[in-house]
DNA sequence: TCTCAATCTTAGCGCCGTAAAGATGTCTTG
DNA sequence: CAAGACATCTTTACGGCGCTAAGATTGAGA
């Protein structure tokens, strides 16, 4: 070593900053949440000064969008695992829940990141379908299709289906860090029980019986 | 008028300055959301100096938490509103969900704000019940007990189906202001058909088959 | 009336996002 | 291989933020 410097005195150009600054990201919004994820904070962690992510992203929504992009690949990634593993139709529907809630419970603020950029945007889940046939929006619609939870030939009726399962998801998993569950977590056994447990009570993807 | 001065120069002490933060709050967060809620701005808006909220708030959370309280309480109210006037017992449950969900439509910002400030507390809606006796989710709890989607000999399935219910609601209303959703709300005539057609979708407080 | 405590203001700290302009290294073209 | 064009990174700076400390103002109780 030629130096005592412990970071080695970055080269010239750094070579990869966009990677190193979406890492970067990652990185802080694990460790320290949310809130604590400032643009500097992000060039800090990735060594360089703070007005040199602008040479990569247009600004910091620019930044979280590409963040919750590989966010999105992983959730995408998580659910097929999930569906792949289903011994069965019906229990895939499950199984696809509690993995999608998992992954909510495991990247928080990675989750938090995702909706609060897909809100603005033009696009979201249910356009996923247009983008990417391997996303796990398209992936629950398949599978609720062929549990029997949607009419095959009803376009309305399938967005509506698959809507509805992505809702009632995306609720528990915001709420899946609430301390109030912690006593029913107790009772039933772990977090995963409880995930499996609210969705057996929602019912997803069960034939609909008339109100 | 004295002077030209149009905000006619505020008296000696305000009278109740906490009152008129929180409705400068309200104001600033429905008109310019969440983001540009600032305690600075707030203060502007009330007409006093940056530092005076911190005589009646220990900080900006603080001011929020009161912001959010007075959220909970007109939900509660619109909840009751929608069980009172629904017809039947089984439509009123997809009454109250369809209030819960306007309510988040009407008030977005302020629904954020309600469950951003929740997220860190130990209190939230699950534990509202051993609180406040008109809380909203004491009233899914009982409509959901009467329409028979729950056990009442059994604490726990209550508990579970309640949340099952809140949690699909919270998702519906999280996503509701989502712009991809806008080809279904035409399809189906409006906003609250949509919703009332992924709540159909949901099952809320059916009888629940074995999977 | 005098004092005191509550309330509000001013000033200032370090942080933030972002823009402009200068430095540094790479790439292209002759 | 030289020289200018270009991309990348740094420095500096602006206004706004949350929050604190210290000083001014005022209403209320002794």
């Amino acid at each position: 070593m030629r130096e005592s410097q412990v970071a080695e005195a970055r080269p010239y150009h750094h070579g990869d900053l966009s990677r190193a600054l979406i890492d970067a990201a990652r990185r802080l919004l694990e460790a320290e949440g949310p809130s604590a994820l400032s643009l500097r904070a992000v060039a800090r962690e990735a060594g360089v000064s703070p007005a040199a992510p602008y040479h990569h992203f247009k600004d910091k929504g620019e930044l979280l969008e590409a963040v919750a992009g590989e966010g999105w690949d992983m959730l995408d990634a998580a659910i097929a695992r999930a569906r792949a593993q289903a011994p069965s139709i019906h229990q895939a529907l499950n199984e696809i829940g509690v993995a999608y809630v998992c992954f909510a419970r495991d990247n928080p603020a990675l989750y938090r990141v995702m909706y609060d950029t897909a809100r603005d945007r033009e696009a979201l889940p249910g356009d996923m379908a247009t983008i990417n046939k391997d996303s796990a929006y398209c992936k629950v619609r398949d599978t609720l299709i062929e549990a029997g939870g949607a009419d095959p030939r009803d376009p309305i009726d399938i967005e509506l289906a698959t809507t509805a399962a992505w809702c009632s998801a995306h609720g528990l998993a915001e709420m899946s860090g609430f301390k109030q569950f912690a006593h029913l977590k107790d009772a039933l056994g772990g977090e995963e029980a409880f995930f499996r447990a609210i969705f057996q009570h929602m019912g997803l993807g069960l034939p609909r019986t008339p109100n």
